[in-house]
DNA sequence: GAGATATGTCAATGATGCTGACGTATTTTG
DNA sequence: CAAAATACGTCAGCATCATTGACATATCTC
């Protein structure tokens, strides 16, 4: 139809093969910056990816971080066990709803995931670098269009709604904006 | 430097959260939608990842492969065997040197595989499909430079060293021209 | 023939996910 | 106030996908 002459086509266009293998190596070049790092405190990504998520969302409650991760419970606690035993993250009790944990991370954990987001910006800069500036906002739009329509909202809050904390602020009081009407202050 | 007045910065810039996270969701939802399609096989990411390279590579030996996966042979033949007992990757015995297993997809496999990426194509389309036509070569070129420099010249090679073969040609003689200087004719 | 190479396999282990079933504290509801 | 729902934690078992280490076999190269 938009190339007549060239014969039939069996199944349709032909996949964007370039795209999907680029998306694969690009995803798994961009871990290995991180996992490097976290290998020497003997933490997967797993641990990585609550840490990040937790510091981005000072008194995040367990249930809104496994949404956010759609992991388990079961899951979450054996990484979670690992971040509070080693001072990476605070759990205290909500104030309003008692039944609630409130998820923060502590000074040192907000200097891991700052210093993990660095590595990882950095790909991203030299990616760019070479690139024309209206590119990195190309760049955000083709990624929020990759997710899945019903997250796209969810995402758009998450990445958006609020300023990263400072890891030189004692992890006390509250530490931003709401976000995701996960927070509270706590006790 | 760039924005004079704004005071102290404690430790650099700060992350490009944006696209950590965006890129973060995009892997995962992009990965979600062959998981899908391969669990009624009870196949897993690992099975999807060797067909894919073994399509789009016909005469891949099992040391190439492994190469392009980053992973152990070991980890490689627990899914190999599944691929190949189900019939969709054929094994063969090299011919100038006999020691060497030329990997190629069947018409089945090719099969699977195609719909694998049209999958993941419209994944692509719909997020490209909003933006300025300029984006998909923009989109290219970004991701490339989100691969270690070191692997760029093989991803080349693999992306584009090559067009894919054609399901409906039977799973034999040449189907395509070397790439990765891995093929040869099969006995 | 010796040594390197390509591949396959056995065994054990680790990281990360899952389901199902309970238990406990706390809040909400009737 | 009692019952039900909610938020969280935990125990037990299982699946997938990766790892390391050791060893066997076939084949090629020198």
């Amino acid at each position: 139809m938009a190339e007549p002459g060239t014969g039939p086509e069996p199944a349709g266009e032909a996949p964007l093969f370039d795209l999907i293998e680029l998306f694969f190596f690009a995803y798994r070049d961009f871990t290995a910056d991180a996992d490097r790092q976290l290998e020497a405190l003997q933490f997967g990504r797993a641990h990585h990816r609550v840490l990040h998520f937790v510091y981005r969302n000072p008194g995040l409650t367990v249930a809104a971080l496994l949404d956010i991760l759609k992991i388990t419970k079961q899951s979450l606690n054996r990484v979670m066990k690992d971040l509070t035993d080693g001072g990476f993250i605070e759990v205290r009790t909500g104030v309003s709803d008692r039944r609630r944990r409130l998820l923060q991370a502590t000074p040192e954990g907000c200097r891991l995931a700052l210093d993990l987001a660095r590595l990882h910006s950095e790909r991203f800069e030299r990616a760019l670098a070479p690139l024309p500036d209206a590119v990195r906002p190309q760049a955000v739009a083709f990624l929020l269009g990759m997710i899945d329509t019903a997250e796209r909202p969810q995402v758009e809050a998450l990445v958006w709604g609020a300023p990263p904390p400072d890891p030189d602020r004692p992890a006390g009081r509250d530490a931003g904006p709401h976000r995701l009407g996960a927070r509270e202050q706590a006790a």
